[in-house]
This record gives C-alpha cells, structure tokens and sequence, in this order.
DNA sequence: AGGGCTTATGCTCACGGTTAGAATAACGTG
DNA sequence: CACGTTATTCTAACCGTGAGCATAAGCCCT
C-alpha cells in the first residue's frame, strides 16, 4: 500500500546579539527527548502559493515574526530521517535559511533565541582553535581513524579528518561546517548518531553523549548546512547587513562577520576592504564612546548590489571577489 | 477539500562532446507542445530510500544510463509551476544535477544529447560577445526597461539589467546564469513567460517566441540553475574530470572548462595554474599528434581532494582559491 | 593641564599570485 | 630544410593581501 508524501518546511533564523551568533529555536516536539528544533510545518498544498510563503506563515504562526531575508538551502528526503509520527507517511524536508535584525521573539511564544555554537561548539576561532577540538574531538577522530582496518580504509579516513578539521598542510576551512558535523556523525560522535541511524562504527568511539547540544530530527545537520552556507556567501554578498541596524560602527561589522565567520579578521585590513569595495558610506555621525576615540557610523549603500558583480566582505583564505 | 503532494526528482545530465557542453533529454511529455524535456520522474516514497536513489532509477529507466556524480540543486515548488495533469495534485520538484563522461544514450531509450547552448545561446562568449546578445537581446531588454514609468522603477530594471548582463563597469559574469534566466523570463523574452506565468510586462515587449530553444515545464530554469552552479563549481572543486577520458592532454582540459564557462582562458596562465595545484599529473606518453608538437597526456590526481581544502581549475575575475 | 589608556583611522612595505606576452621546443608537411 | 602548428618555458608589470607602524581623538586619572 503506498504511502504518503509531505513536505516540510524548516526555517534557520539567525540573528547575531553580544557578539554571538544566534538561531531561533521552538520547544522540541514529541520524538526525540525534548531536545530544541528548528521552527517548521508541513507545506499546505492548499494555501501555501510557493514554499517560501508557507515557510514564512509556519514562522509567523510558532515564533511571530517576520522575515526579511530568506533563502533556500538543501532539500532532505533520506527514509529514515524521521519527523513523521506514523510510518505510512514519507517527509522530505526543505530547509530554508533567514536572518533578520530583530531579536524579540514574539510574545506569547515558546520560541527563543540559542546561540548557535552551543550546538557546533567546535566551530567558533574567535578564541583560537577551541580547546574541545584539541582534548576531545581530535583525540576522539583519531580513535575513529584508528578503529578502521590498517591500510587504504585508514588511510581514506585520515585523509578526510585531515582535510575537513584541517591538519599539518591544510588549515581550518571554515565554509566546510557540513563535512565536519557529517565526519562526527559518521564517526558516532553527535548524540543524533544514535537515535537510529546507522552509524559507521556503532558509537563505541566516542565516551560521554556527544559533542555539542543536539537539535530535534535532523536540524543540527540543517543548522550545519545554513552556518556553512553563510560563511560562504558572506564573501560575495552583503548579507551581513540584513543583521546589523541602519547604522553602525566598521567595528560592529567586523565584530558580526568574525562573529559567523568564526574567525578573527586583521581590524586595518577588513577596514580597507570594505571602504575600496564601496559596500558602506559614512553618515557624519558619530557612535556613543566606548572608552575610546569615537567611530563613525556607517550605513549599506544599498546600490553597490547594482555595481558590481560580487559584492561581499572577504575572508580570508579566498580573496574578495570581483575583479 | 486536500490535494495531494507529490515530489518529482529532475536530472539535468551534462556531458562535454565536440567542443560543446550538452544535456541529456527525452522527448517532453504532454502538456507543452512538444518541447523537449529533462529526464524526470516522481519520488515513490515506498521503493525509493533516498531521493538520490529515487533520481538515478528513474535515469537508467528513460535513458538507460547510469550516473556518477550527481548533486543537489535546488527544489521548486511554486503552485503554478506545472507539472500535474489535474489541478488536484501538488507537484514539487527537486532538481539535480549529473556529469557523465559516456556519450552512449543506452539503445532503446528515446534520449537524445543536445547542445546546452541551444537552449540559452546567450551564454556562450568563446567567439566574443554572441551577436544575438547585442542585435536581440539588449535591445529587447532596452525596450523593457523604457517600458517601465520613469523614475526609481526603471532605474530599478536598468541595474538589473547592467549588472546580470554586463555593461559598463561591470564586465560579464559567467556565473549569473540563472539571473540572467530570470530577467529574461520576466522581461517576457523567453518562450515559458507566455505559458500561463505572469510576465511582468504581458510578453508584448519581445517580437518573436522569444530567445533560446524552451523546454518543457520550468526545465531551462533548471538547466540555467545548473549551468550558473557548475560554473561556479568548476572554480573550487575538481569537477571537470568528471567530464574527462581517464588521460587528456591540457589542451583537451583547458577546452573542456572553455566550454562550461563559455569563455576563452590564456592558454600559458591555465596550463601553470592546473600544473601548480598540483590537479594532475603527466604519465610519460604522448597524445596522438593533431598538428603540431605532440602533448603529453595527464592524469587526475585524485589525492589532491585530500590534500587540498579547493581544488580547482579557477576562471578569471576570481583568484583560484585555497591559500 | 598633562600623562596614560583605549579605540579609530591612515599609511607603508613586502610578498605572492595574476595578466599578458615573448621566446623556445617538437612535430608533420611541402 | 623552411614553414605552419601546437606545446612548453620564462619574464616583466601589476594588483591585492597580510602585517605592522604611526597618528588621531576621545576618556579617566592625578
């Protein structure tokens, strides 16, 4: 007898406060053990015109806002991702990412506001190379390389921890966020190995629940795909803007971009770059003291977005775009 | 009362043969007159474990072809974008993209390779700037943009027309190819805008069935999403030996990504770059002469993708990436 | 008022990669 | 053996980036 289909409907909502980066997240429903899940519903063939629309109503309806920017990330359909309650019913699921500016969550609401590296704590440099990476993930990692059969299956497995938490030659990608939540999950190492997937190894390798707070179904992998797909594009878009107010200090854009970016950026340099790229026009203002020489208050000229080709901060690693 | 959902998995399968990229097709199904269309088929929710899955059966059933890399690209669910006989089912569809070396259509099947350039001409700038572009369609695109009130609304259309075209300052963007789509099919000039869509300017803008050849349904939006990804694609992943014999010489290689990027690249800078990244390696034979001094012929390295955070071929206007 | 602290802003220098060609090598042909 | 063709090597100018020094402009303290 055949089954069902239905699509859900998941929105990543970012928001970047006090210097962290934060995702908007509902009470978990049913399933699994209350952990928090993305905002998200099944799309109304009925009354949803587009997708988009029906993730923006789903939004409005669990958290109370509204979203500026939105876009789509990746469609999952794997049978035994979950979410649905019965088995006679398949849910693919279309996963959106939003920033906005605000950080009110809507009164009346259960939603509320996480920061975003407690679910991938091994993601934020700002610091430095987080001490977790160093006395638990890579110890773990290299358990899991060690628990392959000697030879070319060792060797794959090296070869890809290697490149995806960056070893010796390579260094930290930080766009490659998915491969590594992807490489932990394999290696048993997320709690959501767990929860019935087959997981490369059985678990045995890692000794607590995991690393990192879980998320309901597979919204971590979700919440994966959005920061890595942010850091990529923050590069030759100006997306941060849609996070920052109308006016704003080049240091409280440099603090939001490091923020996502996980990584901390030369302050003169950042500076140039986004002057020469015209992405920013200074308004004569200037920004309340924080102790020492006053800031300018910058605005977006929006336009650039009609100058040039590829407008966007520049990380380092990959220089700016446009030529 | 309820309509049902559906998930329809679309392939778009290039190949690169005779100096021109190509994509796989069948003959298109009812509703259009005839247009040709990609390979596609529904998810069946009880045999199909994954969608991936789902997509390379229904390929080997219509085309008799099986598939080797193969990604996601993007998943359409707009209610007026066809694709249901009744009016009673929703249908959505989850794009993806395939690169194949083989060229054999698999006996018996009703596919057929066909230029991608056919379908969006204006994409090609190996012989320069293609005349189409400067006798069709940027006249017909100054006529729409006249054809907006003066004032913010047509400088509006004359942004996006500048900068998804290229002129002026802003040179051509290779990768811009669904934007490009886009502009057109709102601009009327592309067959599809007059198939029930709302154009925004009623279609009476272009004089005749619009540029490029149509495909069925919306699926040269989805060919236009592919080429812009692989395009983009081809700068930091390898990609292009997907398209590749086992060896080829240089030459060949450099032809095979002209083709895809639709540009000329300077012969000495590309052979340094691929030779510097390390992509290939020679094996000591000689390729067949055509002419002139005979090449050597090179491998892939496929180690690189371990070695490497992005390996790839890099197109001008963006530095090749990996530090 | 002046020293010291803090953050903002301006400027320089070296390095590495890219662009654009010139120059040379190796093969077939008339 | 000169010539046309394609492959391969090398150079020189240029540009953007990475890193750090130097100066400016506020505050707080004595």
């Amino acid at each position: 007898m055949s089954r069902r289909v239905t699509v859900g409907l998941h929105a990543t909502i970012v928001a970047v406060t006090g210097e962290a980066p934060r995702v908007l997240t509902v009470s978990g429903g049913g399933a699994d053990a209350g952990a928090p899940a993305l905002p998200f519903g099944p799309l109304d063939p009925d009354r949803h015109r587009t997708l988009e629309l029906g993730l923006r109503a789903w939004v409005r309806e669990q958290t109370g806002m509204d979203l500026a920017h939105v876009e789509q990330l990746y469609t999952f359909g794997d049978r035994d991702r979950g979410g649905a309650a019965d088995g006679r019913t398949r849910v693919i699921a279309v996963a959106y990412l939003a920033l906005v500016r605000e950080r009110h969550p809507g009164a009346g609401h259960s939603a509320a506001w996480q920061p975003v590296y407690r679910f991938l704590p091994w993601e934020d440099h700002r610091g430095g190379e987080p001490a977790l990476l160093r006395d638990g993930i890579r110890p773990a990692l290299d358990a899991w390389i060690a628990g392959a059969p000697p030879g070319a299956a060792r060797r794959e497995r090296r070869g890809r921890a290697d490149i995806t938490f960056g070893s010796g030659a390579a260094g930290w990608d930080a766009e490659r966020v998915l491969d590594r939540y992807e490489l932990l999950y394999e290696a048993g190492l997320v709690a959501e190995a767990r929860r019935g997937g087959a997981a490369g190894d059985g678990g045995r390798t890692s000794g607590g629940a995991g690393f990192g707070a879980p998320l309901a179904l597979d919204h971590r992998r979700i919440l994966a795909t959005a920061l890595g797909r942010l850091r990529g594009k923050l590069k030759y878009r100006p997306l941060v803007f849609e996070l920052l107010p109308k006016t704003f200090t080049l240091l409280q854009l440099q603090r939001t971009v490091e923020t996502l970016a996980g990584i901390r950026l030369h302050k003169q340099n950042f500076r140039r770059l986004v002057e020469r790229g015209a992405l920013v026009e200074g308004t004569g203002r200037r920004a309340p003291t924080t102790g020492g020489r006053p800031a300018e208050l910058f605005r977006f000229r929006r336009e650039v977005q009609h100058e040039r080709p590829a407008p966007g901060v520049g990380l380092p690693g990959l220089p700016a775009a446009g030529s």
